[in-house]
DNA sequence: TATTACATGTAACGCGTTACATGATTCG
DNA sequence: CGAATCATGTAACGCGTTACATGTAATA
Protein backbone atom coordinates (compact mmCIF):
# COMPACT_ATOMS: atom_id res chain seq x y z
CA UNK A 1 0.00 0.00 0.00
CA UNK A 2 2.62 2.78 1.33
CA UNK A 3 4.94 0.85 1.81
CA UNK A 4 6.76 2.39 -1.21
CA UNK A 5 6.18 5.67 0.30
CA UNK A 6 7.94 4.37 4.07
CA UNK A 7 10.80 3.43 1.82
CA UNK A 8 11.17 6.35 -0.19
CA UNK A 9 11.04 8.95 2.87
CA UNK A 10 13.67 6.45 3.88
CA UNK A 11 15.72 6.82 1.01
CA UNK A 12 15.36 10.64 1.29
CA UNK A 13 16.83 10.78 4.49
CA UNK A 14 19.60 8.18 3.15
CA UNK A 15 20.78 6.10 0.39
CA UNK A 16 20.56 2.56 1.49
CA UNK A 17 20.79 -0.98 0.45
CA UNK A 18 17.66 -3.44 0.76
CA UNK A 19 19.58 -5.39 3.37
CA UNK A 20 20.30 -1.70 5.28
CA UNK A 21 16.17 -0.48 4.84
CA UNK A 22 15.15 -3.91 6.26
CA UNK A 23 17.06 -2.95 9.27
CA UNK A 24 15.37 1.05 9.62
CA UNK A 25 12.29 -1.28 9.09
CA UNK A 26 12.93 -3.22 12.42
CA UNK A 27 13.95 0.19 14.56
CA UNK A 28 13.38 3.78 14.26
CA UNK A 29 10.77 3.40 10.92
CA UNK A 30 10.00 0.15 12.47
CA UNK A 31 7.91 1.51 15.08
CA UNK A 32 5.17 2.86 13.09
CA UNK A 33 5.78 0.61 9.75
CA UNK A 34 7.09 -2.81 9.91
CA UNK A 35 8.46 -4.82 6.87
CA UNK A 36 10.21 -7.46 6.38
CA UNK A 37 13.08 -7.77 4.05
CA UNK A 38 11.39 -10.35 1.26
CA UNK A 39 8.83 -7.77 1.25
CA UNK A 40 10.92 -4.79 1.22
CA UNK A 41 13.60 -6.46 -1.43
CA UNK A 42 9.85 -7.11 -3.62
CA UNK A 43 9.13 -3.58 -3.36
CA UNK A 44 12.36 -1.61 -3.95
CA UNK A 45 12.80 -3.69 -7.19
CA UNK A 46 9.32 -2.63 -8.62
CA UNK A 47 10.33 0.79 -7.70
CA UNK A 48 13.03 0.96 -9.75
CA UNK A 49 11.22 -0.34 -12.30
CA UNK A 50 9.05 2.79 -11.69
CA UNK A 51 12.21 4.37 -11.72
CA UNK A 52 11.55 6.02 -8.65
CA UNK A 53 14.69 4.90 -6.89
CA UNK A 54 18.28 3.90 -8.70
CA UNK A 55 20.60 1.09 -7.54
CA UNK A 56 24.12 0.63 -7.97
CA UNK A 57 26.26 -1.74 -6.82
CA UNK A 58 28.96 -1.54 -4.41
CA UNK A 59 31.92 -4.45 -4.35
CA UNK A 60 33.47 -5.11 -0.81
CA UNK A 61 35.71 -7.05 -0.04
CA UNK A 62 35.74 -9.82 2.50
CA UNK A 63 31.72 -9.12 2.61
CA UNK A 64 28.80 -9.82 -0.13
CA UNK A 65 28.18 -6.91 -2.42
CA UNK A 66 25.58 -4.42 -1.69
CA UNK A 67 23.23 -2.99 -4.29
CA UNK A 68 22.26 0.26 -2.62
CA UNK A 69 19.48 2.51 -3.78
CA UNK A 70 18.92 6.23 -3.69
CA UNK A 71 15.82 8.13 -4.56
CA UNK A 72 15.21 9.76 -7.88
CA UNK A 73 13.69 13.07 -8.68
CA UNK A 74 10.80 11.14 -9.97
CA UNK A 75 10.88 9.27 -6.72
CA UNK A 76 10.86 12.85 -4.58
CA UNK A 77 8.12 14.11 -6.94
CA UNK A 78 5.96 10.98 -6.12
CA UNK A 79 6.65 11.57 -2.30
CA UNK A 80 5.05 15.22 -2.75
CA UNK A 81 2.50 14.11 -5.46
CA UNK A 82 1.55 10.94 -2.70
CA UNK A 83 1.48 13.45 0.63
CA UNK A 84 -1.36 15.89 -1.10
CA UNK A 85 -3.63 13.00 -0.70
CA UNK A 86 -5.13 12.87 2.58
CA UNK A 87 -3.38 10.31 4.68
CA UNK A 88 -6.21 7.93 5.77
CA UNK A 89 -7.49 7.26 9.28
CA UNK A 90 -5.96 3.80 10.03
CA UNK A 91 -8.33 1.61 11.31
CA UNK A 92 -7.25 -0.30 14.30
CA UNK A 93 -6.78 -4.11 14.67
CA UNK A 94 -6.43 -5.25 18.34
CA UNK A 95 -6.72 -8.98 18.99
CA UNK A 96 -5.76 -7.89 22.45
CA UNK A 97 -8.97 -5.52 22.79
CA UNK A 98 -10.81 -9.14 21.35
CA UNK A 99 -10.01 -10.49 23.59
CA UNK A 100 -10.54 -7.72 26.74
CA UNK A 101 -13.89 -7.25 25.29
CA UNK A 102 -14.92 -10.86 25.68
CA UNK A 103 -13.70 -10.99 29.08
CA UNK A 104 -16.65 -12.93 30.49
CA UNK A 105 -15.88 -15.73 27.61
CA UNK A 106 -12.02 -16.48 27.83
CA UNK A 107 -9.38 -16.96 30.71
CA UNK A 108 -9.11 -14.14 32.99
CA UNK A 109 -5.70 -15.20 34.05
CA UNK A 110 -4.21 -15.60 30.70
CA UNK A 111 -6.00 -11.94 29.49
CA UNK A 112 -4.51 -10.46 32.80
CA UNK A 113 -0.74 -12.16 31.93
CA UNK A 114 -1.52 -10.39 28.25
CA UNK A 115 -2.14 -7.05 30.25
CA UNK A 116 0.85 -7.57 31.91
CA UNK A 117 3.06 -8.39 28.97
CA UNK A 118 1.49 -5.65 26.96
CA UNK A 119 2.26 -3.17 29.69
CA UNK A 120 6.26 -4.47 29.99
CA UNK A 121 6.60 -4.23 26.11
CA UNK A 122 5.00 -0.40 25.85
CA UNK A 123 7.10 0.88 28.86
CA UNK A 124 10.76 -0.65 27.42
CA UNK A 125 9.07 0.90 24.23
CA UNK A 126 8.48 4.20 25.92
CA UNK A 127 11.91 4.01 27.50
CA UNK A 128 13.70 3.72 24.18
CA UNK A 129 11.77 6.61 22.98
CA UNK A 130 12.75 9.03 26.21
CA UNK A 131 16.56 7.69 25.71
CA UNK A 132 16.26 8.28 21.72
CA UNK A 133 14.70 12.16 22.98
CA UNK A 134 17.16 12.92 25.46
CA UNK A 135 19.89 11.86 23.35
CA UNK A 136 19.02 13.15 19.62
CA UNK A 137 16.66 16.21 20.39
CA UNK A 138 17.84 17.78 23.67
CA UNK A 139 16.64 20.77 22.43
CA UNK A 140 13.33 20.96 20.58
CA UNK A 141 13.38 24.51 19.68
CA UNK A 142 16.03 24.53 17.91
CA UNK A 143 15.55 22.25 15.37
CA UNK A 144 16.58 22.24 11.63
CA UNK A 145 13.37 21.38 9.71
CA UNK A 146 14.86 17.46 8.53
CA UNK A 147 15.03 16.80 12.38
CA UNK A 148 11.50 18.21 12.76
CA UNK A 149 9.44 15.20 11.04
CA UNK A 150 11.54 12.84 13.00
CA UNK A 151 11.21 14.60 16.53
CA UNK A 152 6.95 14.64 16.14
CA UNK A 153 7.25 11.21 15.14
CA UNK A 154 8.97 10.23 18.47
CA UNK A 155 6.43 12.62 20.40
CA UNK A 156 3.97 10.81 18.40
CA UNK A 157 5.54 7.68 19.58
CA UNK A 158 6.14 8.63 23.94
CA UNK A 159 2.53 10.48 23.96
CA UNK A 160 0.41 6.54 22.26
CA UNK A 161 3.14 4.82 24.69
CA UNK A 162 1.84 6.30 27.99
CA UNK A 163 -2.03 5.61 26.48
CA UNK A 164 -1.51 2.46 26.81
CA UNK A 165 0.29 2.21 29.40
CA UNK A 166 -2.15 3.96 31.45
CA UNK A 167 -4.68 2.05 29.89
CA UNK A 168 -3.08 -1.21 31.02
CA UNK A 169 -2.94 0.06 34.73
CA UNK A 170 -6.36 0.59 34.91
CA UNK A 171 -7.31 -3.15 33.23
CA UNK A 172 -5.23 -3.84 36.10
CA UNK A 173 -6.57 -2.45 38.85
CA UNK A 174 -10.08 -3.58 37.81
CA UNK A 175 -9.05 -7.16 36.86
CA UNK A 176 -6.94 -7.71 40.36
CA UNK A 177 -9.48 -6.13 42.30
CA UNK A 178 -11.08 -9.73 42.24
CA UNK B 1 -6.41 -14.23 11.42
CA UNK B 2 -8.30 -13.52 14.06
CA UNK B 3 -11.70 -12.36 12.58
CA UNK B 4 -12.69 -15.73 13.55
CA UNK B 5 -12.47 -14.78 17.30
CA UNK B 6 -13.62 -11.95 16.81
CA UNK B 7 -16.80 -12.91 15.51
CA UNK B 8 -17.17 -15.59 18.39
CA UNK B 9 -17.10 -12.84 21.17
CA UNK B 10 -19.52 -11.10 19.28
CA UNK B 11 -21.77 -14.64 18.58
CA UNK B 12 -21.60 -14.93 22.03
CA UNK B 13 -22.85 -11.86 22.84
CA UNK B 14 -25.79 -12.54 21.13
CA UNK B 15 -26.53 -14.30 18.24
CA UNK B 16 -26.56 -12.63 14.70
CA UNK B 17 -26.81 -13.14 10.97
CA UNK B 18 -24.29 -12.23 8.78
CA UNK B 19 -25.45 -8.79 8.19
CA UNK B 20 -25.96 -8.45 11.46
CA UNK B 21 -22.27 -8.88 12.16
CA UNK B 22 -21.21 -6.51 9.30
CA UNK B 23 -23.33 -3.81 11.02
CA UNK B 24 -21.63 -4.61 14.49
CA UNK B 25 -18.63 -4.28 12.88
CA UNK B 26 -19.14 -0.99 11.96
CA UNK B 27 -20.07 0.16 15.29
CA UNK B 28 -19.11 -1.27 18.28
CA UNK B 29 -16.53 -3.84 18.02
CA UNK B 30 -15.71 -2.35 14.60
CA UNK B 31 -13.48 0.39 16.99
CA UNK B 32 -10.93 -2.11 17.08
CA UNK B 33 -11.73 -4.70 14.69
CA UNK B 34 -12.90 -3.96 11.15
CA UNK B 35 -14.23 -6.44 9.00
CA UNK B 36 -16.95 -6.53 5.42
CA UNK B 37 -19.61 -8.10 4.94
CA UNK B 38 -17.75 -9.95 2.38
CA UNK B 39 -15.14 -11.04 4.66
CA UNK B 40 -17.29 -11.89 7.53
CA UNK B 41 -19.49 -14.40 5.14
CA UNK B 42 -16.75 -15.87 4.31
CA UNK B 43 -15.23 -16.44 7.36
CA UNK B 44 -18.65 -17.59 9.10
CA UNK B 45 -18.99 -20.37 6.55
CA UNK B 46 -16.26 -21.70 7.31
CA UNK B 47 -16.89 -21.42 10.87
CA UNK B 48 -19.96 -23.72 10.75
CA UNK B 49 -17.64 -26.33 8.64
CA UNK B 50 -15.56 -26.28 11.66
CA UNK B 51 -18.62 -26.22 13.98
CA UNK B 52 -17.87 -23.45 15.92
CA UNK B 53 -21.21 -22.44 14.95
CA UNK B 54 -24.09 -23.54 14.14
CA UNK B 55 -26.80 -21.32 11.62
CA UNK B 56 -30.73 -21.54 11.25
CA UNK B 57 -32.44 -19.76 8.26
CA UNK B 58 -35.47 -17.31 9.73
CA UNK B 59 -37.96 -16.46 7.32
CA UNK B 60 -39.31 -13.21 7.52
CA UNK B 61 -42.17 -12.08 5.48
CA UNK B 62 -41.32 -8.36 3.25
CA UNK B 63 -37.76 -8.85 4.40
CA UNK B 64 -35.16 -11.60 2.64
CA UNK B 65 -34.74 -14.40 4.64
CA UNK B 66 -31.89 -14.11 7.49
CA UNK B 67 -29.15 -17.05 8.24
CA UNK B 68 -28.65 -16.65 12.04
CA UNK B 69 -25.50 -17.87 13.60
CA UNK B 70 -25.07 -18.98 17.30
CA UNK B 71 -22.19 -20.53 18.89
CA UNK B 72 -21.59 -23.83 19.74
CA UNK B 73 -19.82 -25.58 22.71
CA UNK B 74 -16.84 -26.21 20.45
CA UNK B 75 -16.81 -22.63 19.52
CA UNK B 76 -16.67 -21.53 23.15
CA UNK B 77 -13.88 -24.25 23.88
CA UNK B 78 -12.28 -22.46 21.15
CA UNK B 79 -12.58 -18.98 22.18
CA UNK B 80 -11.02 -20.62 25.41
CA UNK B 81 -8.01 -21.84 24.00
CA UNK B 82 -7.10 -19.26 21.84
CA UNK B 83 -7.34 -16.58 24.69
CA UNK B 84 -4.74 -18.96 26.61
CA UNK B 85 -2.20 -17.92 23.92
CA UNK B 86 0.01 -14.70 24.40
CA UNK B 87 -2.18 -12.16 22.22
CA UNK B 88 0.87 -10.83 20.02
CA UNK B 89 1.29 -6.82 20.59
CA UNK B 90 0.56 -5.81 16.91
CA UNK B 91 3.09 -3.35 14.99
CA UNK B 92 1.37 -0.20 14.06
CA UNK B 93 1.36 0.99 10.58
CA UNK B 94 0.36 4.55 10.44
CA UNK B 95 0.49 6.19 6.97
CA UNK B 96 0.19 9.30 8.82
CA UNK B 97 3.64 8.66 10.56
CA UNK B 98 5.46 8.15 7.82
CA UNK B 99 4.28 11.44 5.85
CA UNK B 100 4.96 13.17 9.60
CA UNK B 101 8.37 11.08 9.47
CA UNK B 102 9.11 12.80 6.08
CA UNK B 103 8.17 16.66 7.06
CA UNK B 104 11.15 17.95 5.15
CA UNK B 105 9.98 16.04 2.12
CA UNK B 106 6.29 16.43 1.37
CA UNK B 107 4.00 19.01 0.73
CA UNK B 108 3.72 20.63 4.23
CA UNK B 109 0.41 22.86 4.07
CA UNK B 110 -1.24 18.92 3.20
CA UNK B 111 0.57 17.28 6.14
CA UNK B 112 -1.19 20.03 8.33
CA UNK B 113 -4.59 19.64 7.07
CA UNK B 114 -3.93 15.94 7.48
CA UNK B 115 -2.78 16.45 11.33
CA UNK B 116 -6.33 19.06 11.58
CA UNK B 117 -8.66 16.28 10.24
CA UNK B 118 -6.82 13.33 11.84
CA UNK B 119 -7.53 15.46 15.23
CA UNK B 120 -11.29 16.37 14.36
CA UNK B 121 -11.42 11.99 13.66
CA UNK B 122 -10.31 11.54 16.80
CA UNK B 123 -12.59 14.30 18.68
CA UNK B 124 -15.53 13.15 17.29
CA UNK B 125 -14.83 9.47 18.32
CA UNK B 126 -13.80 10.74 21.04
CA UNK B 127 -17.48 12.19 22.03
CA UNK B 128 -19.34 8.98 20.75
CA UNK B 129 -17.14 7.03 23.06
CA UNK B 130 -18.06 9.84 26.35
CA UNK B 131 -21.72 9.53 25.44
CA UNK B 132 -21.38 5.92 25.02
CA UNK B 133 -19.68 5.82 28.50
CA UNK B 134 -22.63 8.34 30.13
CA UNK B 135 -25.65 6.19 28.60
CA UNK B 136 -24.02 2.65 29.47
CA UNK B 137 -21.42 2.82 32.04
CA UNK B 138 -23.11 5.47 34.27
CA UNK B 139 -22.04 3.51 37.79
CA UNK B 140 -18.74 1.87 36.58
CA UNK B 141 -18.19 0.15 40.31
CA UNK B 142 -21.36 -1.76 39.90
CA UNK B 143 -20.83 -3.50 36.74
CA UNK B 144 -21.31 -7.52 35.90
CA UNK B 145 -18.65 -9.68 34.65
CA UNK B 146 -20.34 -9.72 31.29
CA UNK B 147 -19.97 -5.80 30.82
CA UNK B 148 -17.04 -5.25 32.40
CA UNK B 149 -14.94 -6.37 29.33
CA UNK B 150 -16.91 -3.89 27.17
CA UNK B 151 -16.29 -1.10 29.80
CA UNK B 152 -12.47 -1.74 29.72
CA UNK B 153 -12.37 -1.43 25.90
CA UNK B 154 -14.43 1.70 25.69
CA UNK B 155 -12.05 3.08 28.17
CA UNK B 156 -9.07 2.28 26.27
CA UNK B 157 -10.64 3.62 23.41
CA UNK B 158 -10.84 7.05 25.30
CA UNK B 159 -7.39 6.81 26.38
CA UNK B 160 -5.84 5.79 23.01
CA UNK B 161 -7.87 9.17 20.98
CA UNK B 162 -7.08 11.29 24.17
CA UNK B 163 -3.43 10.08 23.45
CA UNK B 164 -3.77 10.95 19.69
CA UNK B 165 -5.49 14.28 19.90
CA UNK B 166 -3.00 15.73 22.33
CA UNK B 167 -0.34 14.69 19.68
CA UNK B 168 -2.51 16.60 16.90
CA UNK B 169 -2.08 19.39 19.28
CA UNK B 170 1.87 19.01 19.91
CA UNK B 171 1.67 19.01 16.29
CA UNK B 172 -0.03 21.70 15.24
CA UNK B 173 1.17 24.16 17.80
CA UNK B 174 4.87 23.67 16.20
CA UNK B 175 4.08 23.18 12.74
CA UNK B 176 1.84 26.69 12.69
CA UNK B 177 4.61 28.40 14.43
CA UNK B 178 5.99 28.65 11.12
C1' DT C 1 32.01 -25.11 17.14
C1' DA C 2 27.87 -22.77 16.79
C1' DT C 3 25.60 -18.68 16.23
C1' DT C 4 25.11 -14.02 14.66
C1' DA C 5 25.87 -10.54 11.12
C1' DC C 6 26.14 -9.60 6.38
C1' DA C 7 23.58 -9.79 1.95
C1' DT C 8 19.88 -10.99 -1.45
C1' DG C 9 16.55 -13.27 -3.11
C1' DT C 10 12.24 -17.10 -4.79
C1' DA C 11 7.79 -19.59 -3.96
C1' DA C 12 3.47 -20.69 -1.83
C1' DC C 13 -0.25 -19.22 0.53
C1' DG C 14 -3.88 -16.54 2.73
C1' DC C 15 -6.30 -12.66 4.56
C1' DG C 16 -8.54 -8.74 3.22
C1' DT C 17 -9.99 -5.22 -0.31
C1' DT C 18 -12.43 -3.83 -4.47
C1' DA C 19 -15.58 -4.67 -7.86
C1' DC C 20 -19.60 -6.99 -9.35
C1' DA C 21 -24.28 -9.10 -8.66
C1' DT C 22 -29.31 -9.40 -7.29
C1' DG C 23 -33.74 -8.01 -5.62
C1' DA C 24 -37.53 -6.34 -2.50
C1' DT C 25 -39.12 -2.54 0.52
C1' DT C 26 -39.27 1.81 2.80
C1' DC C 27 -38.30 6.54 3.32
C1' DG C 28 -37.58 11.40 1.85
C1' DC D 1 -38.66 8.78 -8.17
C1' DG D 2 -34.23 8.01 -6.31
C1' DA D 3 -31.69 6.61 -2.37
C1' DA D 4 -31.07 3.95 1.57
C1' DT D 5 -32.03 -0.37 4.17
C1' DC D 6 -32.32 -5.21 4.33
C1' DA D 7 -29.86 -9.49 3.00
C1' DT D 8 -26.35 -12.61 0.97
C1' DG D 9 -23.13 -13.73 -1.76
C1' DT D 10 -18.98 -14.54 -6.01
C1' DA D 11 -14.59 -13.27 -8.35
C1' DA D 12 -10.23 -11.07 -9.08
C1' DC D 13 -6.39 -9.22 -7.22
C1' DG D 14 -2.60 -7.82 -4.21
C1' DC D 15 -0.05 -6.99 -0.10
C1' DG D 16 2.25 -9.24 3.35
C1' DT D 17 3.66 -13.53 5.91
C1' DT D 18 6.00 -17.93 6.22
C1' DA D 19 9.03 -21.13 4.51
C1' DC D 20 12.89 -22.15 1.74
C1' DA D 21 17.53 -21.12 -0.29
C1' DT D 22 22.64 -19.81 -0.32
C1' DG D 23 27.17 -18.48 1.18
C1' DT D 24 31.07 -15.84 3.73
C1' DA D 25 33.12 -13.87 7.86
C1' DA D 26 33.31 -12.48 12.49
C1' DT D 27 32.19 -13.43 17.15
C1' DA D 28 31.18 -15.99 21.47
Amino acid sequence: MALEHAILVSLAEKSASGYDLARRFDKSIGHFWKASHQQIYKVVARMEADTWVVSEVVVQDARPDRRVYSITVEGRAELLRWSRQPAEIEPLRSAYAVKMRGLSFVDRDALIADVRRRRAAHRSLLDSYRADAVQNFADPRALSDERLGPYLVLRGGIRLAEGEIAWCDEALSVLERR
